[in-house]
DNA sequence: ATGAAAGCGCTAACAA
DNA sequence: TTGTTAGCGCTTTCAT
């Protein structure tokens, strides 16, 4: 069924020469003459041979790099995998993707199989691991790490100002006239945790623009989860209030989508009855029929630089450790209007 | 920086044993005392010892199987993956995705790479590589294709019988009382990716249900790309005709999104003025504001059978080929209904 | 410029 | 049950 591998051996015997020989003019290694080089590319072509990348592995590196995504439903990922894809288009590493279901222990073991298979580098997105563990990892292989704040340990950060953006909606929401602006966001009790995640950042964010816009008294926080489904149950909840908020702000886009699945469950028009702004600018954002408001944290410019990082850390492991914050942009489109006189 | 790799070696020196040894007690091979065992996994836990996969592939498997998707942003191969984890979860191996962005050559480079780092298995999700290539792939390495019709040679072949789904969305179209039902396809001129492709297998089955309802003289097809400015395009130029379509049957979910996309930027009301259908119901379709219809292919299950037969194959791999093909249901939601009087 | 040979970490015969 | 040893396919000194 299977035919036994083409090796190295292989190819030398056919063109007359040394192992050696072959493995140099394979990888374009100095050292060998122009003639060597025609007679063995030519037994290479006749016989279709291919290096054994875990034969490689074994003696160093792999030309490889992992990512971890939390989540493949999410397309904000794809943002940033498109910039890290494209960066990495200029080099010739090959780019493996793992998810961990969001889930710590499920993280835990993708980030270990990478390992074991001796990636040359890895990108993790938005982790939820320990700091603890992440510093292990980063111990063990070139790390950067998206979207996820704090003291960077021996790993590169490359994130987006979730402060500062969060700011920047209820900025917009409170100079549209809203004051009863509320917040859906992921729920988080790990102190590390709420102190680097995007979703605890974005949630302080909140408070503080609340705050600075008088609004502290508004300020109504839905804990739920970043997924579409979370959006669903934290707007359920926000219109059973006694008083409704005429606003949602929505952690991530794809949890606006939740919430915009139970408004129109509700009979509500948005913007008529209730404003919404999500954040991430996936590219659903601007689907037409929609046209959510939202933060702009450009994914591809993320993730280009994240593999830029990866690869500066990857030539040299000993060179300091840099943390790259872009500042968002509000993207105003058409799910956010002032509110209705009569919910004033 | 990075610490030496503890290896096999130090955990039989710490142990005193030898490391054969070692590795029976790893990889839970009998022949082990017990009294063996607790001393190994002591060295083990105190050395923080993880076997090389590296090491391990050049001995044989890796336990690690590798899936090709031509995109990451159509939800539907998320559903896919969700069929595949759930079913890989019982087993122990890890599962690590990669992009082919839709491009013939960047589809042989990755399943290249598949190969090269010896991967035990490999699902090909809708590959659009010819059909010698895929057999020379299965040749090397066991192979599931997904979502691509055609005589298995050598590989399995698991898909959903795109034919009669793009029938049942005509039949409903015409049942509702639309003539003028237009349809958008993948652009396709390869022979034999005509005769295997989802694509091309929807656009003939809409030809064939168009006739059977006689329909043949009210044919409409365009062809663009399977992804959501495809969508868009097409949409465009069927407003342009002279005689507008009353209903568009986009070949896939994404598609549909592009056409929405259109719609909404022309002013035109859904279903009011034109109706719209899909073909895969990924979530997005469920997605309250806009209610597609569209045709439930099953991802998951679809997933979880590829896997199976992926695992099957690893385990046997002189074991017959076969074929699964699973039945599409239609998923009727709100962007279809009878075709307004005036357009009649 | 070319080649011989050691060895990366592991598994699988084979011996003891 | 336990250990010795020969590779898996490649890269890398080190001679020539």
């Amino acid at each position: 069924m299977t035919r036994p591998r083409v090796t190295i051996v292989d190819v030398a015997r056919h063109a007359g020469v040394s192992t050696t020989a072959v493995s140099k003019v394979v990888r374009n290694a100095p050292g060998t003459s122009a003639q060597m080089r025609s007679r063995v590319l030519a037994a290479v072509e006749h016989l279709g041979y291919r290096p054994s990348a875990a034969a490689r592995a074994l003696r160093g590196r792999t030309d490889t790099i992992g990512v971890v995504l939390p989540d493949l439903r999410n397309p904000f990922f794809a943002d940033i995998l498109d910039g890290v894809t494209e960066h990495l288009a200029s080099s010739d590493h090959q780019l493996f993707m793992a998810s961990s279901h969001d889930d710590e222990a499920s993280e835990g073991r993708v980030t270990d199989a990478l390992i074991d298979r001796s990636m040359d580098g890895v990108i993790l997105v938005a982790p939820i691991s320990s700091r603890r563990r992440l510093e292990h990892v980063a111990h063990t292989v070139p790390t950067v790490v998206v979207g996820r704040h704090g003291p960077a340990a021996g790993y590169d950060i490359v994130a987006d100002d979730d402060f500062a953006g969060a700011g920047l909606v209820v900025a917009h929401l409170a100079e549209l006239g809203h004051r009863r602006i509320a917040h859906i966001e992921h729920h988080e009790t790990d102190p590390v945790r709420l102190a680097e995640m995007p979703n605890a950042r974005r949630a302080d964010g909140y408070r503080h623009a609340m705050r600075a816009h008088g609004l502290g008294a508004d300020i109504d926080v839905v804990s739920t989860t970043y997924n579409r489904d979370g959006g669903y149950r934290g707007a359920r909840r926000l219109l059973d209030r006694a008083e409704r908020p005429t606003a949602i702000f929505a952690g991530a886009d794809i949890v606006a989508m939740g919430v915009l699945d139970a408004l129109t469950e509700a009979g509500l028009s948005v913007p008529g009855d209730i404003s919404v702004a999500g954040y991430d600018n996936i590219t659903f954002a601007a689907f037409a029929p929609v046209a959510l408001t939202t933060v702009d944290q450009t994914g591809h410019r993320i993730g280009r630089t994240a593999a830029r990082l990866l690869l500066e850390r990857i030539a040299d492991r000993s060179r300091p450790t840099s943390q790259v914050t872009f500042f968002p942009a509000l993207v105003a489109r058409r799910t956010t209007a002032p509110p209705s006189l009569s919910s004033r």
